[in-house]
DNA sequence: TTGGAGTGAGAAAACGTTTGCTCAATGTGA
DNA sequence: TCACATTGAGCAAACGTTTTCTCACTCCAA
């Protein structure tokens, strides 16, 4: 249907007391389950509301000054790697609670950025997710004096806010511990720049559990950089690891297709292990990758039900919540 | 800040007229531009009202039954593989005219679409951009008597709707095209199921290049049946081809790495040539995937600017809007 | 002067809910 | 019978804009 202007008049409050023979002030009551009344009454009034297809206006009951059932999702993963599983996690958790979700994508454009949050203010949005694709970046836009709650996900927050991350230490304590149990007695690290804060975390959980034996390669977020750093590693003079912890599955697949193409078998003579479990990487790796899932679905479904949370008056206690990842095992370690 | 109830008063047009001295009718009227007062008057209220941070409240003005400045995208893309460029390009059409998106994410649940679009309408969304990861299926729920304009993006709609898809026609010519520009004699093409219609018409586009030595192998959209295909051609008895034109990006991935494993040399030896453009799989690629780029963001940008055309009263010419591909050069071919 | 056209601006209604207040009817104890 | 608590339900205000009337005023021609 192309044509504009459609005059499909929506039933109001009022046509649905009137059918039922009430006020609106009764409908009203009797739709929300509050106020006092016969139940007969109350039932009345529900029954003819659902026959007449009645949905109250979101609008008018935001000028109310209480709730817009609105939360906005602030975010600067173009990709959408990290972004769309949390978002699928707060749309998941809110919407059977009438709750929707203005998606903004802003690419480090501090001007964009204002724009948006200018834009979800004057929808009165509930609360603010801000998320991005990095954990250790800010978004280019200051959240923290707004009229609305704001909670951070996968992303940093200032000191005293709500900021829910996935919990890289424990998540890469347990792939290197999967490899340990796998029987690996040399396993290395070939992960990302060392500028990033999770390449940290990542590293020092690595670290904990191998010990003084611990190696570290840092490169690119690449396959590319997992070809090379294999190539390092066998062509060097040390004896090849015979496990390797990944900073990220497309490190991971380099390293995979770089042992394939040298007869190395992945997993009988080298188990590797990949992290971020990006599906489309993992699954079209031969063999496919074992790795660690952030549980980023989860981690939205915390961050909407918090934001919602502190949108009804709430407390909540800021801080950080690490949220646990889990190793998805596959055929590669 | 985790403390909830922040109390920070928006100002409102009461308090920019007073400050002005004029009334809200004469404030509104200067702000929107719309009315007869003096220049001085117009331009003093502006003033007072940048001064004051002055934001309109969106739920007020859109209950006087205008538009709400918002939109809502209906997608069953869970992976987002196509509905984020599709979403950005929306997003950026809409962002400076103060309409903000809300992303809700379906995957195949009648129920579940049901609920969202209720949601939306009862937020008095101005219009619905309905999107998926397949265009020829429709999504899991009638839009077609809503009380809202709807445009059909990437996704099939009703027969008198606005629908945006990619000119895949045309970019499959070009690809092709390409590859006998570039000197190949004996171009196959190797795509995904049979079922799919783009699978067709890149077919019939292929097919309308080379003409009768046309050569279809259909199979899976992954990367393991571009080995196999590869596997096929090379083993079997004809001669093997120089140019391959690929279904999409993962068929296009794993023909490369096959030939790589066979030391045949792409592009020397053999021309291969992508669909999608997906950039995380294309530049992976060793060498880089030439590939064709269905520019979903202008198609977003121009579902984005129709729904919005529509929601406004004008009129729009229902039908099949075609956009064209561009074919995206690397190394592949 | 008077009448009419044009100009600038304000009063108030309207949008569709929710909710504080009020009130009639009923029941209850003295 | 009277005072009073309780119950069920309605009136009207409120939310923050936009917009339709209405009106006072000025200017100009008759």
């Amino acid at each position: 249907m192309a044509e504009p202007a459609k005059t499909i008049e929506r039933t109001r409050i009022y046509d649905v007391a009137a059918a039922a023979g009430v006020s609106v002030a009764t409908a009203s009551r009797a739709l929300n389950d509050t106020g006092r009344m016969t139940e007969e009454t109350r039932e009345r009034v529900k029954q003819v509301a659902a026959q007449l297809g009645f949905r109250p206006n979101a609008m008018a009951r935001g000028l109310l000054g209480k709730r817009s059932f609105t939360i906005g999702l602030l975010t600067n993963d173009t990709y959408g790697r990290f972004t769309l599983p949390l978002m699928a996690g707060v749309s998941e958790a809110l919407v059977d609670r009438g709750v929707s979700v203005f998606l903004c994508t802003i690419e480090d454009d501090a001007a964009l950025a204002k724009v948006h949050v200018d834009a979800l203010l004057d929808k009165q949005v509930d609360g603010i997710i801000a998320s991005g694709r990095r954990v250790d970046r800010r978004l280019p836009v200051d959240l923290s004096n707004l009229s609305v709650p704001v909670v951070y996900a996968f992303t940093e927050g200032p000191d005293d806010s709500v900021t829910f991350i996935s919990d890289d230490e424990q998540g890469s304590r347990e792939a290197v511990q999967w490899l340990v149990n796998r029987g690996c007695r040399r396993i290395v690290h070939i992960t990302g720049p060392e500028s990033f804060a999770s390449v940290q975390v990542r590293g020092q959980a690595y670290r904990a559990v191998v010990g003084e034996q611990a190696e570290i390669h840092h490169g690119l977020w690449s396959e590319a950089w997992g070809h090379e750093a294999v190539a390092r590693l066998w062509d060097g003079a040390g004896t090849p690891p015979d496990g390797i912890f990944c900073g990220n599955d497309q490190i991971a697949r380099g390293v995979v297709d770089a042992l394939r193409e040298r007869d190395v078998t992945v997993p009988d003579d080298v188990s590797v292990v990949g992290f971020d479990n990006w599906e489309i990487v993992a699954a079209a790796t031969r063999p496919p990758l074992t790795s660690v899932d952030m549980n980023l679905r989860e981690l939205g479904r915390e961050a909407g039900l918090t934001v919602l949370a502190l949108a009804e008056g709430k407390e909540v206690a800021p801080g950080i919540r690490r949220l646990p990842c889990q190793l998805v095992l596959r055929q590669s370690g």
